[in-house]
DNA sequence: CGTTATGTTTCACT
DNA sequence: CAGTGAAACATAAC
């Protein structure tokens, strides 16, 4: 499920259940999820406690007390669970840290599309991963240079994370919605107007589904969200929402709202 | 059985 | 080198 706003859920989650306490365990069911080395894991991690998060977009920093940095990335699928009793690991909790107090953190990831890492250094993950700003972050200054690099569609674009961190699939779509702008709009061809719409639009939804806890039903009734399948009905045309692919992946618009320039 | 899923990485091409 | 688009990755659920 996660796009920035729940990553940043996670984040609080992850707060508010798992720092300063000293691991006593790591435990990886499958190894393809772990971009370090099982033997580096249990080094840095065990008899370390996690000390602070640190959210860029989709991806998630802890600091720890050791040397290195825990990096997680949730994939399409990943969550967290804090949980106390061993027999309540969660069916896809492939990764399991275990604290001194005998909790237990699962990072669950039914897809496997998640992973964790190690790093010394958050900035020079950033870089090495191309990763722009956390979209809440970004200035519309930046915003603007990177989209007048590009030449293809703005969903694309928008979904790019070295040019907003964070905006994933359907907060894309709901952006490019809310902006009635068409997904397969070229970049080149918007106004200067257009971009600042899209611009303030990201910051609106990432804020709103922040407020809501990421929990879609609470969101305001105009958000594409609520319609964001195949022939349900545009809450401002009363026609049909359409899916297309755009950079392969699923895109759901309103022909009748988001024209074609 | 085929299709789809809220993501990233890799690779070939321009 | 930089931007683009397609494919690959792994797996559950409908």
């Amino acid at each position: 499920m996660p796009e920035l706003p729940e990553v940043e859920g996670y984040k609080v989650y992850i707060d508010n259940t798992s720092l300063h306490k000293r691991i006593t365990a790591f435990e990886c069911r499958d190894v393809r999820l772990l971009k370090a080395s099982l033997a580096d894991f249990e080094k840095h991690l065990i008899n370390q406690e996690l000390t602070e998060t640190q959210r860029i977009g989709k991806y998630l920093f802890i600091k720890t007390s050791g040397q290195k940095i825990l990096v997680i990335h949730f994939g399409m699928t990943g969550r967290p669970n804090y949980y106390k009793e061993k027999e309540d690991r969660p069916k896809f909790g492939h990764i399991v840290l275990t604290f001194e107090n005998g909790f237990h953190f699962a990072f669950e990831n039914k897809r496997k599309f998640g992973w964790w890492d190690l790093t010394d250094s958050i900035a020079d993950y950033k870089v090495a991963r191309n990763l722009s700003d956390d979209a809440r972050d970004l200035t519309l200054e930046d915003f603007k240079a990177s989209l007048r690099k590009r030449k293809t569609f703005i969903k694309a674009v928008v979904m790019d994370q070295s040019v907003a961190a964070g905006v994933g699939n359907w907060m894309a779509d709901d952006i490019l919605y809310q902006s009635k702008i068409h997904p397969e709009q070229k970049v080149q061809d918007l106004s200067e107007k257009d971009i600042e719409t899209i611009f303030k639009a990201m910051r609106h939804v990432i804020e709103v589904a922040i407020e809501n806890d990421a929990h879609h039903p609470d969101f305001p009734e105009e958000f594409l969200i609520h319609n964001r399948k195949e022939g349900a009905t545009c809450f401002h045309t009363g026609t049909e929402i359409q899916k297309i692919k755009v950079g392969g992946r699923s895109t759901y618009f309103s022909p009748g709202w988001q024209i074609l320039k």
